[in-house]
Parts: C-alpha cells; structure tokens; sequence
DNA sequence: CTAGGGTTAG
C-alpha cells in the first residue's frame, strides 16, 4: 500500500490539522487514509487527557469498518489506560457489523481487562471467546497477555494453567507468567519456574526480588539480586528501585550506598520512582542527612512523591517539626502528605496537632481515605475520645471508606481503649479478614479491660484458626496474665512463646512476668528474672518491682528498686511519690521526710494529675483545683450541688489518703477539687441526660474518687465510665464494675 | 512515599 502523502503528526493540535486535511480532501472514507489518519491520532494519546480518547473514538466512528480499525481503535483504548467498558462495547459492535476480530483484537481485550474492576468472568468469558473464534496458529500470539491478565486480576492458577497450556512458550511468556506469580506473592512458585526458564532476564529476576522486598523477605531479595549478577545480568532502575527497599529494612547503610552509585555510574534516568526509593532507604537506615541530600539534588518541577518520601523520613526518625516545615515549603500537597505528617504527630503523641491538620485537609479539598481513618481512629483510641471515635465508626458504616483488615482492627481497638467490649466485639465480629494484629488487639484489648480469662480464651480461638502468635501477641497474652493474676498460666505461655514457637523473650515480656510475679507476691522469684534476663532492666521493670513492693510491704526491696529507678530517671516524680507512699505505709516518717527533701533539693514538682472529658466533639482538660475552664460558673454551681446531694446522701469523705498536714475541711475541699470530680460536674452540666459521662484520667483514681463517684451514679441516675492508665470502671447505679479493684 | 496490635503507672 501506498505511503500516504501527508506528515505524521507528534502532537494532537497536528492531527487535527491532518483531520482537517483528509476531510476536506474527502478522503476520509477512503480506508487507508483513514487508517492512516487514526493510527497517527492513537500514537499521540496521552492517558492523563480523556479528551484525546473521545476525539479518537468520535472519528472512528465515522470511518468504514475493518478489523485493522477496530483493532487501533482498542489500541487507543489501550493507550488511554482505558478499563474493559469501552473496549468490550466496541467488541460487540465489531459482533453486531460483522467483523471478524483477530489475534491483536484480543491482545488489547486482554490487556484493557488486566487492568483495575475488571470482572473476573469477563476475562474467563474473553478467553474462551478466543479459541472459538480465532484460528489454531493465531491462538499462541496472545497467551502472554491471558497469563497477565489473569495475574494482574490476582488469579494465579489461570495464570499458571494459562502458561501451562500454551503450545508456544515465547520469552515473553516466561517472563510473564514469573513475574506475574512474583507479583502475587507466590515467590516460591515463581522461584522454581525461574529455575526451569530456559531464559532469564532482567525482567524476571527484579520481578522475583521486588516481590520478595514487598513481602518482607529481604534477605532472600539480596540473594536474588547476587545470583541475578552471576547470571551476567545487568540490574537496571526498577531492579534497584526494590533492592533499595530490601535495603531500608535490613538497615543496610553499605549496600544502600553502593546502590545509589551504582545508579551514578549507570546515569540510570532519576525517576520519581527512583527518587523516591532512595530517600526512604536513606530515611529508614536512620542517614536523613543523605536522603536530605538526594533530595535537595532535585531540580524543580517534581511531583509530591519525593517530598512525601522526605517527610515521612524526618517522621519516622521523630523530626516531625523538620518535617513540617517542609510541608509548609511545598505546593502541590495530595493525600499522602497530609497522612504522612498526621500520622507522625500522632506516634509523637501530638494528637491535637494531628487532629488540626486534618481539618486543614479538608480546607484543601482532600477527603480522607483508609490511611487518615485509621491515623483518626488511633488518636481517638490514645485520647479514649469515645464519642470522636464513634463519628469516625458511622464514617465507616456509610461506606465512605472502604473497610479493610487494617481499619476493622483499628476500630476495634479504639472501642477496647475507650472501655467498649461490647462494641469492640461488635466490631470484632463484623470482620470478614482478620489477621495476627487483628487478634492481638483483641486479645490485648480484653486484657487491659480486665477480662484475662476471656482474652487466653481468644488466643486459643486464634490458634484454632490457624493463625500464629507472634511476639506481640505474647506480650499481649501475658498482660491478660498480669492484669488478672494468672500466675499458672503466664508461667505456661512463657514457656511455650519460648519453646514451642523460639521467640525470643524482649524486654516487654520479661516486664509483663515480672509484673505477675511482683503482683502474686513472688518478689524473689521476680528479682531472679530480674537478674538472669539477658538484658539490662529498664525503668518500667524496676517500676513494677517498685509497685509490687508497695503491695507486698516489702521496704528493704523497694530501696533497691527506687534507687535503680532513680539512676534511669531522676526527673521522674513518681518514683518519689512512690517511696514517699511506702515510707508512710510502713511508718518510718523520717525517711519518707528525707524524701520530699531530696524531691525540694533536685527540683522535682510532683505534676498534677488531669481528667479530660469530650463534649460536642471537644476535648476538656481539668487539672486539681482548675479554674480556668470558660464555664466554671456552671462547674462550681454543681460541684456544690454534688457536694450538698453527696452530704445528704450520708457521704463521708475519705481523707486517710491525704499525708499533707491540714485540718479536716482542708481535706474535704482538696478531695472535692480533684480532676476527675471537675470532670464530671462538666459532664453533668453540659452533657446531654441520656448521654454516659466518660472521663479519662491520666493517674490512678484514688479510693475516695471511686466512692464518690459510685454515690454520684446514683444520685444522678447516670452511667459513668472513668478510664485511668490501667483500668476501667464503669459506674452504673451506685456500683462498680470494677469492684475487685478496691 | 502514607495505616492497625505492645511491658510499668502516683
């Protein structure tokens, strides 16, 4: 056929000149120009403009009908990065006009369908079509694009059965049906075909050791990468793209470098990509000097993803004001950024900031998805903002984001941190995937609200199902332990994590035993672990020894303790507090005097403890004797209230706590002006009647607390749920739930 | 490049 008379366009603007041209001519009937003519337009479609789709398709409507055209006109499906809707509708007509489709046709079928919310029968419907329809020796062309469609829609039996079944096995075919299984995860299997391929390349091999970095095998990716380099085979960028990942989790500074020359030295094209992956190696082998560097080596004009990549470095390394003001430096903020720094405020326990920035997201258009809930739902979890974490539950019911295994058990911590078993369960429940973690919050979940039976109960359900424990879920297991004293059992688990499963013990689990065996009152065998455990004891320990001695009046231990606890944290007021409490305890009122000396010599303040209650959405601190609250008016107004009601009620204060040497009505106002107390009045003034009043306190509620508020119960008829560090105590007309614990 | 589970506690 003839070369036709006219340039070929590199821009849209020029194909439509060229438009212009064969229509004036009237050539636009004349197949090969019109074949010329779409051809052109499909090499130039860019498939960030759909626009250039639907100027394409117009004209190709217009034209005489012939297999070649449909086939471009799927090409430029194809191109536009087009899902299966529109090349399927234009598969039909080809049906309804009578064309017969060929090899290519099903070649851009296949690959429009590999791509996102294909329909899985679609691609099984389309693969039968094929060897219905095309000839026996076309059939081997398009075996490469089943087996990746087939990959990519996450169906690796087609994909093998696919490849298994192809008369021809090409290079591309190899290469597809390995690095498609590698994609899926399925590493051993793609493993053992590499072995078998006749041919190996690139292609195959960086498929194999990306899949390995996703998965978390790093150390199998290095393997990878070194039997790839015997194999005489050069690596290229996306080869290092998943190296440098492998290398950011093993924190393998050397390599990480070497790799970041070997890209110098290759001049391999600087993608964003690349940029990106070098970064956050940088970043998580804990040099964010060099990422910084790699990072201001850029010229302008990049897209958010390298400073995302910068940010969530200086945030993994704690530099979250770093890494604001990068965030203020930048233009074009999308999703990410704004979950990268939410979500490094909140591991900093800056939850306010957090919740700040997520109402500035808002301002800038950006909805939030899975990654903000889950950032929201664990700061309401911290901040035990109950009704905060419930608005963020109905979000989730109306499907605004769509439920996964991440924000199902960030969900259902976030009711077992605010005291809501039921609801937790519920949620608990509800999820279709569960995994390690999901069972580990439950079963930590469980144990921190004192339910120890109940939560060794789910590990044993969780075994059942087949998933395996993991260290954290040990720790977990052996809180429920110590929380409720089961002395045999967290004995036994100990045992097992060790034995059975070779955990190694971290210093939270030998924290956990030590606790239960200070709380059983075991304080030598406590103080044998102490000193046999293949680590130095930190300060939460020491701590647990110091509290058991407390319990178990046990002076002489305790100095030990307290002096340990004092080497590790000299500025910390509750070890003072602490010795302070037992010295009184056990009478010896000269020592417990020599040490609020030594408190008044080193400066340290003992802090004030503080109860904060969310109330339409906002969060109220109240620290002892506060009032500084806008509505204090209305608080003292009904704190007298509860005091007169309380009175009346044949209520006596329980001053035997206080130490401090005052008169009696001193101690009943003191009692009255504690956080909690203040709390509650609040609660009660601006709470709506049928609304539970929820406090979270940041100490330990003490005897006369307790007392008072079961009588406010009560009185008020109201359900109250006080969260302290430890515990909960849910009060409900005049009782408590948590009555073992006084 | 972004997400969930964790020892002590006045």
């Amino acid at each position: 056929m003839r070369r036709a008379p006219w340039p070929t366009p590199g821009s849209v603007r020029q194909a439509t000149e060229l438009h212009a041209l064969v229509t004036t001519s009237g050539r636009l009937l004349h197949p090969p120009s019109a074949a010329h003519l779409l051809n052109s337009l499909t090499s130039c479609i860019s498939p960030s403009d759909p626009l250039h789709l639907r100027y394409a398709l117009s004209l190709f409507d217009r034209m005489p009908c012939s297999t070649f055209l449909f086939d471009t006109a799927l090409r430029a499906c194809f191109r536009a990065s087009s899902g299966p809707d529109r090349p399927i509708i234009l598969y039909r007509r080809m049906h309804g006009v009578d064309v017969p489709p060929d090899a290519f046709t099903f070649h851009f079928l296949f690959k429009c369908c590999a791509r996102g919310g294909a329909h899985v029968l679609l691609g099984r419907m389309l693969h039968a079509a094929c060897f219905r329809t095309l000839l026996p020796s076309a059939v081997p062309l398009i075996a490469s694009p089943i087996i990746h469609m087939y990959a990519e829609l996450g169906l690796p039996g087609d994909a093998r059965r696919a490849f298994d079944e192809a008369s021809v096995k090409d290079v591309v075919a190899w290469t597809t049906v390995i690095s498609g299984l590698a994609k899926m995860g399925l590493l051993d299997d793609a493993r053992r075909l590499l072995a078998r391929a006749p041919v190996r390349n690139v292609v195959t091999w960086t498929g194999l050791i990306s899949g390995y970095s996703r998965a978390g095998r790093a150390a199998e990716a290095v393997d990878c990468f070194n039997s790839m380099l015997s194999d005489g085979i050069a690596p290229d960028e996306v080869t290092v793209i998943g190296m440098l990942s492998a290398c950011g989790q093993l924190k393998d500074l050397n390599f990480g470098c070497s790799l970041h020359m070997l890209v110098g030295d290759k001049r391999m094209l600087m993608s964003d990509k690349l940029v990106v992956a070098l970064i956050d190696m940088y970043a998580k082998c804990g040099d964010t000097g060099r990422a910084r560097e790699v990072f201001d080596a850029l010229g302008r004009g990049r897209g958010p993803q390298p400073w995302n990549a910068m940010i969530d470095g200086y945030c993994k390394v704690g530099h979250v004001d770093i890494a604001r003001s990068l965030f203020d430096q930048m233009e074009d903020h999308d999703v990410i950024t704004f979950n990268s720094l939410i979500t490094g405020y909140i591991h900093g326990g800056r939850l306010r900031e957090a919740l700040l920035l997520f109402t500035k997201m808002r301002r800038h258009g950006l909805g939030a998805d899975n990654f903000t809930m889950v950032g929201l739902l664990t700061a309401s979890a911290s901040l035990g903002a109950l009704p905060q974490g419930r608005a963020l539950h109905a979000c989730i019911e109306q499907r605004l984001v769509e439920r996964d295994v991440y924000l199902g058990t960030a969900l259902l911590d976030m009711y077992m941190k605010c005291g809501r078993v039921e609801e937790a369960m519920v949620a608990f429940k509800q999820m279709s995937v569960r995994d390690v973690h999901t069972w580990s919050a439950m079963i930590g979940g469980l144990a921190f609200n004192g339910m120890g039976k109940a939560a060794l109960e789910h590990f044993f359900w969780m075994k059942c199902d087949g998933f395996h424990a993991n260290s954290v879920t040990y720790i977990a297991v052996l809180t429920a332990c110590s929380h409720s004293c089961l002395l045999d059992e967290g004995r036994l688990y100990f045992d097992e994590m060790r034995l059975l499963h070779n955990i190694r013990p971290q210093i939270e689990h030998y924290g956990c035993m030590i606790d239960l065996l200070g709380r059983s009152g075991l304080l030598d065998e406590a103080m044998d672990l102490v000193q046999t455990m293949p680590m130095q004891p930190n300060a939460v320990i020491w701590a647990s020894i110091l509290s058991a001695c407390r319990v178990h009046k046990n002076v002489d231990l305790a100095q030990n303790a307290a002096h340990h606890l004092l080497k590790l944290e000299p500025a910390e007021d509750a070890v003072y507090v602490q010795m302070y409490n037992i010295y009184i305890d056990s009478r010896q009122w000269e020592d417990a005097s020599k040490i609020r000396r030594l408190m008044e010599k080193r400066g340290v303040k003992k802090t004030a403890g503080y109860s904060s209650i969310a109330v339409a959405g906002q969060v109220h601190k109240f620290i002892v004797g506060d009032r500084s609250h806008p509505q204090i008016a209305e608080i003292v107004v009904m704190m007298e209230e509860i005091g007169r009601r309380l009175k009346s009620a044949g209520y006596s204060p329980i001053t035997s706590q206080i130490t401090v040497d005052v008169d009696e009505e001193e101690k009943e106002q003191a009692l009255l002006a504690h956080s909690e107390k203040l709390a509650i009045a609040f609660g009660l003034v601006s709470l709506a009647p049928n609304l539970p009043v929820h406090i979270i306190k940041n100490l330990r509620v003490c005897e006369d607390c307790h007392s008072a508020i079961k009588l406010i119960s009560r009185l008020w008829n109201r359900e109250i749920i006080v969260r302290d560090r430890s515990r909960f105590h849910h009060f409900r007309g005049g009782v408590c739930s948590c009555n073992d614990f006084w």
